[in-house]
Parts: structure tokens; sequence; C-alpha cells
RNA sequence: GGGCGGCUAGCUCAGUUGGUUAGAGCGCCACCCUGAUAAGGUGGAGGUCGUGCGUUCGAGUCGCACGCCGCCCA
């Protein structure tokens, strides 16, 4: 098939449509030429798919062919993006676009690692998206914008996942399944739905270096993170501690806080209330009992003390059932009384103060049997009992409970902070121990043989049943609250346990960390000092060790007699110990199974088989503490990690580092973004870090210090995603579609769309299918729409800008020339000034001066917002400039396309419709990616074949042409729009529709400074609204009352407290004298009781309003007021505009072609009907291409006569009459 | 219990440093246009800006208190 020419057609044989305004406007045609031209056009983009269509517009370069591809308007925007995918790929237009930026400035962006053992969900896209748009608009900017891709590969999720699979839990389970297959599984793991991931980031258009990225479990990055704790190890700020941890029991490990984040849950809890019988001094039991509260009645064999506020006032109740004394927090007795339904008269009162010291008994005598007598050495002199006293604690409250706290030092963080201050009035091992009844795996131990070897929380019943039983259960009741779980083990409740654990020493650093984090550019600002700051305020060292198996191992190797540690920054360091031995056992394995991953031999259990010579004791080993490390270390040393820093890419890391840019979602301000600013801080801080000591052995290296903020300067926060229904997203409740759904079918566009233009990124949003969908029609349609239109008719024009300029005889290696310079490939305005019909902006009209303007002022405002991270802000401009190019410059220049000929204002009107087009395809590239493909293949590619830059993600991002910006154009025309909305509006209201012809209206301005542009605008405004003549009323008051009011702005700062009197004043006062004065002095003079005031033009606005009675509309600045009266010949005028719309219809509805000539018969019995039809009988005729008018009555005779086949509607009605209307085609010659 | 954020039209959300008539999109109703056409456009109705108190000549906007929702943490 060889495809027609189909530029050369001549205009004039071409059918064109009548114009609405009146005039008829058919020639002689050949119709069949408009047909062939359509199919040759069809067959042309049929044969020409999507890739090949530029070679095959290079074989042909100032042919016909390099005009645009015709564009179907029902466009199947996926299907599009498919194509432009594949176009990248093949064209590798993403390396393309770095390679262009080699040598420029950069910007540098951090990649979050997600992890690949989960299915990504829409919240994903999400972020890739925001991660993808700044990157590519900076480098639209020109900037160089690495963007290394990373996955989180360690820890807990991986685990659990891999425990889920093999259908087992504990760690017990993990061991005899060993060590060694469990990690390979782990590795596996990591994988499994990479592909799922891969797949959702390409689509989706995220540009990043997937094949590039960086991986935790890589033994550079595990390297990396070694070198990273050797130097925290080195400087004591990593060290082994004893605190009270948040525990996973049955995983055997500690949690760090923010892990415990991620699992809390409300649940229901015993709350009890324990009588404690006090002691006198003698150590005699007393009738009186300290009533003691705890929601955890399984810590109470552990109990050590019991805590009241020293300033508190408690009172010494008499319980008539009990017969003894019970003392609760004064202002509890009465809350108490109620829970035991009973009266509870106070006998006496005392403070907080006055119960310290007194013992108690405890309700369990396991340890109190032992040592209840005990005493131990003060420091101040004298002795005490060592526990099972009345301690003082602040955080006592009354809110709920009795006032006075069981403690259990092991199992409360506070707790023991409370032992230790009550130890530290000892002397040194005098004081009272730690009692902890629970082992590590959350059993009781033989030390309560009560509940020896169940777990705890299953004991709270019996315990309870137990002190029940013994009386000294005095109340009960159900608690609802929050409580930590597993974030992996959802079922596994999580305790606090005391454990040796190691830390990081963050703490040392929270000034530091402060500091750099003010100087952070977070987005929504409120993050710096709320959320994020708040809690670097209340920074804790970070719980660093997992005692877990997929990991980081912790790289510390300790002597086994001495117990000295000492860190290992890499594997080489390792190796360069002395006496190194069980290297052995990974090289089996691999032997064994030699596809087994390098980087395994970091891990455990390999690396634990590794042990060297102690330096600390002759003969001794130096073997690795079991523990692995905390996963979100990983990902916060990524900024050094990923280029395996410093034992290798220490040139990367100096490049590309702090990050200019990066973002996550809302959960990771405890997570990623903590985690990245504590290690920061710790490792690169200017001035705090103590490190110069630390080194890498056989080099020269030292720790840069940098400035802060590091290691980001702006991060965008985003919200959280939640599902259909307002909750979580999840799986189970399909609360949301899949990614690739939403990809099927609307687009990857239409979904970043929705990210960027519907709401401010950090607004938590609530997934809208509804609203995915809408900004297809809404933004993506509306403008292909445009684009369309233009290529339409650019087509049937022969409109084709590369031969224009190629007719400008320039050389093609002076273009080739200026390729290579990276200019002439963008048609940029002043390569397209090089076309013989590109006339310059002020040589052309003004709509077309107006939307270029608009184009300029649009690109200003987007760079500006978009260099301050606001995307929605930016993508809200763009969509009111594709708003004024659809809805005013297409819609007011159709005339000049569709005119006949090749004048001067037709080609100015192509030439500016398409460097909007190309402009904004530029604008619009880092939003919605794809579509600006397609329009650059189209409108750039396809025409101009090799000599146009390849993609439009090559070009430069505009930033606005600022000769082109006409601002008091821009004003002008809005008023143009304002008034044509305004007389819409007066015609809703008169119900007077458009295609009623009226005679005049009257326009009313408050302010004459655009009337004169207006005078040149009454046609325009008369065609709009339909109407004969347009009036600019000097007189108004026939329609208008003024209102003269104060400027507030600007008259409050000068009054103040006089404006009121000013306000009213004014009120009072006749509007029109008001500004007869305005217009004779300049000036308005008030005498006002407390001094005379005198205002100027800018103190007043006046307003207008439309006096009742008239056809009017009334806007800011402007009253429209219409003359609704009607003459017969306008309402016949309207008759027949309306019966023209009911024969296109009918028309449409028989299927003619555009060309078929019709012959028309309308049948009615109104008069004003037929009147009409004969008065405008060739408007009609024209308007509907019908060679024969004819208008007969219901019982016209020649009715009968007439020859089938007709057409023939139904009765219609036109405004009132009723008609039918009968259409034949007339046969074409 | 604490911290942070939110509460504006039926729904989803904008609303600059306080300024007179608080906006958009969707939905609804009405209408228009129709050779860009399985689109498009215009208009309308719809709001005591969560509640109360305060600061101010003036508060959706600033302050305080409270209520509800969400998140984070105890």
């Amino acid at each position: 098939m060889s495809p027609q020419p189909t530029g050369n057609i001549d205009r004039q044989q071409i059918i064109r449509p009548a114009k609405r305004s009146g005039q008829i406007n058919v020639r002689n045609a050949e119709p069949d030429l408009g047909l062939d031209c359509q199919i040759a056009a069809f067959l042309f983009y049929f044969c020409s798919a999507f890739p090949t269509l530029r070679e095959l517009s290079r074989s042909f370069p100032h042919s016909p062919f390099a005009m645009f591809r015709p564009v179907e308007s029902n466009v199947n925007l996926p299907q599009m993006e498919l194509d432009v995918l594949r176009l990248w790929e093949e064209k590798q237009i993403y390396e393309k676009s770095l390679a262009q930026r080699a040598d420029a400035p950069k910007f540098v962006f951090f990649e979050g690692p997600p992890t690949a053992n989960g299915l990504p969900h829409p919240g994903h896209c999400l972020t890739r998206a925001i991660k993808d748009l700044f990157p590519r608009y900076r480098t639209m900017r020109g900037f160089r914008c690495d963007r290394k891709a990373g996955w989180d590969t360690h820890g807990l999720p991986v685990e659990v996942e891999v425990c889920k699979e093999l259908g087992i839990h504990s760690k017990e389970e993990i061991e005899s399944f060993g060590v060694e297959p469990f990690i390979h599984r782990c590795q596996e793991s990591v994988w499994r739905y990479m592909k799922q991931w891969e797949q959702l980031t390409k689509r989706l258009g995220f540009w990043i270096h997937l094949d590039e990225a960086y991986v935790t479990y890589h033994q550079s990055y595990v390297e990396s993170i070694w070198w990273a704790l050797k130097t925290l190890f080195d400087d004591d700020l990593l060290y082994k501690g004893h605190k009270i941890v948040w525990w996973w029991a049955q995983g055997g490990t500690a949690l760090s806080s923010g892990e415990v984040g991620l699992g809390y849950r409300e649940v229901e809890d015993p709350s009890v209330y324990v009588r404690f019988p006090l002691l006198d001094d003698a150590g005699k039991e007393t009738d009186t009992d300290l009533l003691v509260w705890t929601t955890t009645p399984w810590t109470l064999p552990s109990n050590q003390f019991a805590a009241v506020h020293p300033d508190l006032e408690y009172s010494t109740v008499q319980d008539p059932e009990l017969k003894r004394k019970i003392i609760v927090a004064s202002a509890l007795v009465q809350t108490i009384a109620q829970k035991v339904k009973r009266e509870l008269p106070v006998v006496a009162t005392c403070r907080g103060m006055d119960l310290l010291g007194k013992r108690y008994v405890p309700p369990f005598d396991f340890y109190y049997r032992r040592d209840g007598q005990k005493q131990g050495k003060l420091k101040s002199g004298g002795t005490q009992h060592a526990a099972w006293r009345i301690v003082a604690a602040p955080f006592v409250t009354t809110d709920s409970g009795t006032g006075a706290v069981h403690q259990a030092p092991a199992f409360g963080e506070v707790d023991f902070d409370v032992l230790l201050s009550d130890q530290a009035r000892f002397v040194a091992g005098e004081g009272p121990p730690l009692i902890c009844s629970v082992a590590p795996d959350g059993k009781f131990t033989a030390e309560t043989p009560d509940y020896a070897g169940r777990w705890v929380k299953d004991c709270d019943k019996d315990i309870c049943r137990d002190l029940r039983r013994r009386g000294l259960l005095y109340h009960q009741e159900q608690y609802r609250h929050e409580y930590p779980f597993c974030w992996r083990a959802e079922d596994d409740p999580l305790i606090q346990y005391p454990r040796k654990s190691w830390f990081i020493r963050t703490t040392k650093f929270k000034e530091a960390m402060l500091v750099n984090n003010r100087k952070i550019n977070w987005l929504p600002e409120h993050i710096r000092d709320g959320r994020f700051g708040n809690f670097l305020e209340t920074n804790v060292d970070w719980a660093l060790s997992r005692e877990r198996y997929w990991g980081t191992p912790l790289p510390i190797w300790q002597c086994e007699k001495t117990g000295k540690q000492v860190a290992i920054g890499s594997y080489a360091e390792l190796l360069a110990q002395k006496d190194v031995q069980g290297v052995e056992v990974w090289d089996a394995a691999k032997r064994k199974n030699p596809k087994l991953s390098d980087d395994l031999r970091v891990h455990k259990p390999y690396i634990d088989a590794v042990t060297f010579d102690s330096p600390f004791a002759a003969g001794a080993r130096m073997r690795r503490v079991p523990d692995v490390i905390d996963c979100w270390f990983d990902s916060g040393a990524m900024p050094f990690a990923q280029w395996g820093y410093p034992h290798q890419g220490q040139e990367r890391f100096n490049d590309q580092f702090p990050a200019d840019f990066i973002s996550e979602a809302l959960d990771q301000t405890r997570g990623w973004f903590y985690s990245l600013l504590a290690i920061s801080t710790l490792l690169f801080s200017p001035d705090e870090t103590p490190s110069s000591s630390s080194s890498i052995p056989h080099s020269a290296f030292r720790i840069p210090h940098y400035e802060y903020p590091h290691p980001f300067r702006n991060c965008i926060v985003l919200g959280l995603m939640l599902g259909e229904d307002g909750q979580k997203m999840s799986k189970s409740k399909r609360n949301y579609r899949e990614p690739q759904e939403i990809f099927d079918r609307y687009g990857a566009d239409a979904l970043r769309w929705y990210f960027f233009a519907k709401q401010a990124p950090w607004s938590s949003i609530r997934y809208s299918e509804q609203a995915i969908k809408e900004s297809v029609p809404e933004f993506l349609l509306r403008l292909w729409n445009v684009y369309s239109f233009f290529v339409i008719y650019a087509n049937i024009d022969g409109f084709d800008p590369a031969q224009e300029i190629a007719a400008q005889e320039i050389a093609a290696q002076e273009i080739a020339a200026q390729e290579i310079a990276g200019e002439a490939g963008q048609l940029t305005a002043d390569l397209l000034a090089r076309a013989k019909s590109y006339r310059p902006l002020r040589q052309r009209g003004e709509l077309d001066r107006w939307i270029t303007g608009e184009v300029a002022r649009t690109a200003q405002g987007v760079v500006a917002k978009m260099d301050a991270y606001d995307n929605y802000a930016a993508a809200g401009l763009i969509n009111d400039f594709v708003d004024a190019l659809s809805n005013w410059y297409v819609r007011r220049s159709r005339d000049r396309f569709w005119a006949a000929g090749r004048s001067q204002d037709k080609l100015d009107a192509y030439w500016t419709l398409y460097e909007c087009l190309l402009t904004t395809s530029k604008l619009i590239a880092p939003f919605v990616p794809f579509i600006a493909e397609a329009f650059w293949q189209n409108l750039a590619a396809a025409a101009f074949g090799s000599r146009a830059a390849e993609s439009v993600h090559l070009c430069d991002y505009p930033t606005g042409d600022a000769a082109a910006l006409d601002v008091r154009l821009s004003d002008e025309m809005r008023v143009v729009r304002e008034i044509v909305s305004l007389g819409r509006a007066a015609r809703a209201a008169a119900k007077l529709k458009v295609r009623q012809p009226l005679l005049d209206v009257e326009i009313v301005l408050a302010d004459q400074r655009h009337l004169e542009f207006l005078r040149d605008h009454t046609s325009l405004i008369a065609e709009e609204l339909n109407v004969k003549k347009v009036d600019f009323a000097a007189k108004a008051d026939e329609y208008i009352s003024y209102t003269v009011l104060p400027n507030l702005p600007r008259l409050g700062p000068k009054f103040g407290k006089r404006l009121p009197t000013i306000k009213a004043a004014l009120a009072k006062a006749d509007p029109a004298a008001l500004m007869q004065q305005m217009e004779s002095t300049g000036a308005i003079a008030l005498k006002l009781p407390d001094g005379d005031v005198s205002l100027d033009r800018d103190d007043v606005q006046v307003r207008l309003a439309a006096k009742e009675g008239w056809a009017a509309a009334q806007g800011a600045g402007c009253v429209v007021v219409l003359n609704t009266a009607l003459t017969p010949e306008l309402v016949r005028e309207g008759l027949a505009r309306d019966l023209v719309r009911a024969i296109q219809d009918l028309r449409k509805e028989t299927g003619c072609a555009f060309t078929d000539r019709i012959g028309l018969t309308v049948v009615t019995d109104s008069q004003e009907l037929r009147a009409a039809v004969e008065t405008f009988n060739s408007y009609i005729a024209g308007e509907t291409l019908a060679v024969k008018l004819a208008v007969l009555a219901t019982n016209d005779p020649a009715l009968a006569a007439m020859t089938r086949p007709l057409q023939e509607s139904g009765e219609i009605d036109i405004a009132g009459h009723k008609a039918k209307l009968l259409l034949a085609v007339v046969k074409q010659k």
C-alpha cells in the first residue's frame, strides 16, 4: 500500500462548514477528494506503526508525509502510553536525558528503598510518582539528576514471611530448621515480588536505574555499614547496655521504638486493684492497706515497690465490709467507692510524702520470703530494707487507678528508672537487686513455681484468681487501651523486658540532630518543629541489635576470655586479623552449592564461624557477638552504603551527598527520615564528630564533614493514602484497585495527574477511583482535544512547519551543527521564527498575543512553584492555562482555522497554536510524561524528523519568555471573558437562550480603565452573546445603583479605630454625589465628628448593582444588562437558528456525510415558523447544505406526492412551534 | 494521658501577610453548543468556615478553651 499524498490538496476544494455567524459559505466542491484525503490519512496512520514513524518521515524529509499523523479524538490513553514506553526503551531516552546533563550542576535524589517481598499498592504509586516528578523536572531544568534505585532486603519482615512459608514461628523452630537454610530462604524471598515492583515502576513512568539498584544485603553494602558501626564503636557511640526494651518473646528479640510503633492495637486487659498490707516500724502487719493498681497482673510476682506521688493527698478510708483501712488518693475515693458499690468514709488524710518508706507485704512471696527482711547500707549512713517499700514517683496521677502504682522494674521502663534511682541511694551492691520472674521466652521461671513454664499473659487470670482467693484482690475490671504487638507477628503481644542489648548513643547528638533538622526544608513545614522535631526532643539511644538471623551482622568480635571487644570495618579487615579461622565454613558451603550468592559470605551463620586470635589474652579467640542489627539502620545508611563507601565509591559519595530531595510518606518520620538524619548527624557533622581517630587500615581515609543540613535538604512528607472506604488500605478488604488495573483502565498519566493536581501531596488522600477517572476528561482529554483539533486542521491545510523552515533554505548542516549544540532541536521560538510565514508576535493579532502571553505567564508561575516543590499549585496553573487555550483561544479562533485559503491571519493562528502546544508538551512533561511525549512525537518528531529533539524529555523546561508577557492584555482579556460570562448569566436569568438573538446589551463598568480595549471588542462580545449591538453605558443610572465602599486594606492602617465611622459615613452619603465629588475634585471629603477625612481615588471602591427589573448580571467590576425586547424579526431569526439545529441533528441521525446535500421539507402549521423559514431560507439551506428547502402545511396535498425514501423526524418542537422534518439525501453526481 | 495534623458546599479539597460578595472539581438541577462531537461549555442552587470565648476598626485566617476525626507516641 502506498499512501496517497495528502498535503497538496487545493484548499479551495474542500468543503468548509458554513460559518455560524450567518454567512453562507458553500463552494462547488469535489467531495470525493475530501474523502480520499481522509482515507489516505487513515492509511498513513495505519501503516506507520508508532516507533517506525520517525524512520518513515525521515525518508521523505521534504515530502508531504512530514505532516502530522492524524489523531483520533477518542484516544486510547493506556495504549498510547504503552507505545510511548516502547519508544523510550528503544531510543534509550532516559539514558540520553542523563547523558545530556553529564556536565550540568547536580540535583541529588535519594531513593528510599522499598521492600520487594510484598506487593505494591496505590500508596506506593504515589511515592514513586512524586519521586519521578521532581527529578524529571530538574533534569529538564538543566540539572544532572542520577537516580539509583534501592531495595530494602533485611530484617524481621523477611524472616516472618519465611517462617509463615515454613509453618514455623519460634526461634527454637528456626534453629532446628537450621540457620543456614533459613538464611538462604530469606535471601530468595526478598525478590519474590521484584517483577511486580519493576513492572509498576516502569509502567508508572518512574525513571530510575533499576539495574544499578543498591541492595542492602550485598556485601559492599554490609561492609559500608560495618565501617559506620566501627566508626561509632571506636568513638564510644556504640555500646552494650542493660535496659528495659520492648521484647518480642516468641521471636526472642528486642524491637526499636519505630518497630514497636507499627504494632499498636486496642485490646482489653485486666485492671486490678490489689491490697498491699502495710507494716509498722517493727515489721508487724497493721490494719491498713495501700490499694495498689496495675494493668499487668503477671508482673505482680516481680513486685518490688509501690509508688505514690509525694505531693498528692491520700486518704485513709474505712471499708465497712473488710473491716480494714485502705489508703488511696483522695481524688479517687469516690470513684473507687462507686466501683466497689459501698460507702468508704474517710478517717484520715496525709500527703504522699508521708507514706514514703513504709513497708508492705507484697502479694506474692516468691522473693519476699527469701529477702523480705534483708537490709542494705545507705550511702547517707544507716540501713534500709532493700525492697517492698513505698517510693516516690512523679509519674503517678489520679486519672485512673488508685494513686498508688505497683512497680515491677523488670517490666517497665519507668519502673526500672525507679529502681535505679532507689539503688543509687545505697552503697554499691547493697541496694535492691532487679527481680525478674520471667525468662526471655516470655515464660515464668522456676523462681515462681506456681506459674513456671507458662506464657505470662496466659497467667493473668490465674494470678487474679489466686489474689481473690487470698482476699487481696479488692476490685477487678476490664480496661481498653492500646497495646503493642509484634509488627510482623500480629498475634504476639510485646512485653517490656530487661535485656542486654546494643545501643547507639544518639542522645549525645540530640542537640546536633535538632540543629540539623532545623535547616531541613520540610514540606509541609510543620513536620520540622512538630512531629519530627518533637520526636527528636524525646530522643533515646537507638536500640540497634536484634537477636535474629537475617540482617546485617553486628561487626563486633569479643574476646572469649576478657570480654574485650573490637569492631571490624570490612571483610578484608577481618581477614587481616591474626590467625583467622572459620572462613572455610563459607568456602565449603559455596563449593557445595556454587549458586549461593557471594554476598551471603558476610551473613550469619558463615560470619559467625570466623574467629581470630585475641590481642587481649594469649591463646584466647575473638568471636563475633551473635546479634544482627535493626534493618532501619540499613536504610538510613544508604547515602554512603549505596556506593559501598568508603571502601569504594568515594567519588560517587562525595558527588552525591547530601540529597537535594527525598520523599516518603508520613509513616517514615520515625523510620527512614530519622535513621537518615541520625546516622548522618553522628557520622558527618561538622564539629561534634569526635571521629578523627577512626580510619580504614592501609588508607589515608578521613571522614568528611558537612555543613547542615544533611543528608537531605528538601523532604516532601506525603500524606497517608487510605482505602476507598476511608480505612487503611487492606488487600483483604479490597478497598482499592490493583495499580495494574488502574493503568489498564485509565493510564499512568491519569493516576499521576490525580496525585499531583488534586491535592497537596501532604494531605492524606482517600483513594478514589472516581477521581482518577475524572482526571481523564478534566485534563488529559481536554488537552488532547485541542491537540487533535490542531492536527486535523493543520493536516487539511497542509500546514507543515518543517517544510516552512526548510523553505528558508537553512542548510541541513547548519541545523545539524546546532543540534549538536543542543539548541535547534527543541523547536523554540527562535527556531520557528525562521519559517517564512512565522510572523513576530507583535505583528500578530491580539488573541495570538494573548495566548502566547498566557503560556509565558504559566511557565513562569510553574517554574516558581516547582522550584519551591509545590507541584499542586504548579498543576493548578497548568490546568488554568489549558482551560484558557481550549475554551477561549481555540473557540475564538475556530473561524480563522476554517477560513478558506492561506491567509497570513490563518498562518498566525497555526503558528500560535503550534507553539502553544509545543510549549505545553514541555510544561506537562514531568507531570504526565506519556501524553507529553505523544504530543511531541507527532508535533515535533513526526514533522521535523531527526532535526527535532528525539523526545520532549530531552528538552529544556520552558521558563516563560518575558517579552511575550503582556500583563495588561491578560487583564483586559479577563474582563472580556467575564463580561461574556455575565452576559450568559443574564440570559439564563431571563430565560433567553443564546440562539435567540437580542437587540443589544449594555455594559456598565465600575472602572473605565479598560473601556477603550473593550470598545475594540464589541463584535467579539456581540458574537459570543448573540446580540446585534453592544453599548457601554455612560449614564447608567437607569440600570444601576452604586455603592461607594471604603478600601479597607488601605484605610485600615491609616485610620484604625475611626474606620467604622468612615464606613458609616460612606454608607449614609448619596453615592452619586460622592462620585461626582470624586470626579470634580479627585477626592471625597467627609465631615466627621472626630475630624474631617479626605479619601482619594484608591481609598474607595465603587461597586455596582443592577436595579430591579432588568435582565442583568453583576460581577466584581461590571454589570451586563440585556435588552430583552424581542421584535418579530428577532424571533424569526431565533426560530431559524433553532430549526438549523434540529436539521443538523436529523442529518446526523440519518448518517449524512459532511458533504451530503439534502432536500428538506419542513411540515408545520405554525405561521411564525413558516415565516421564519421563508425569511431565512438561504441561511438555513446554507447551514444545512440543503439544495432545496420547502415548507408545507400538514394538510398540503403535495406531501402525499413526495418521493420516497425520506428520512422523517418525529414531531419536533421549535420554540413552542410544532413541526416535522422530511429529509432526502440528494444523489451525488 | 501527651504530641502533631485536620474539621470550609451533598462529596473531595483550595483559601497567600487578618480586609468588605469564602472558591474549585465532582455530584445535583437547568440550559447551551455541537464539523474538536461516544466530546465540550455556561449558569444555578447549595456555607451560622466544628463550638465557645477573646484580640482587633475588622477573624475562615491570630490567641485561649472545648468537641470530634486521623496519625504518632505513652
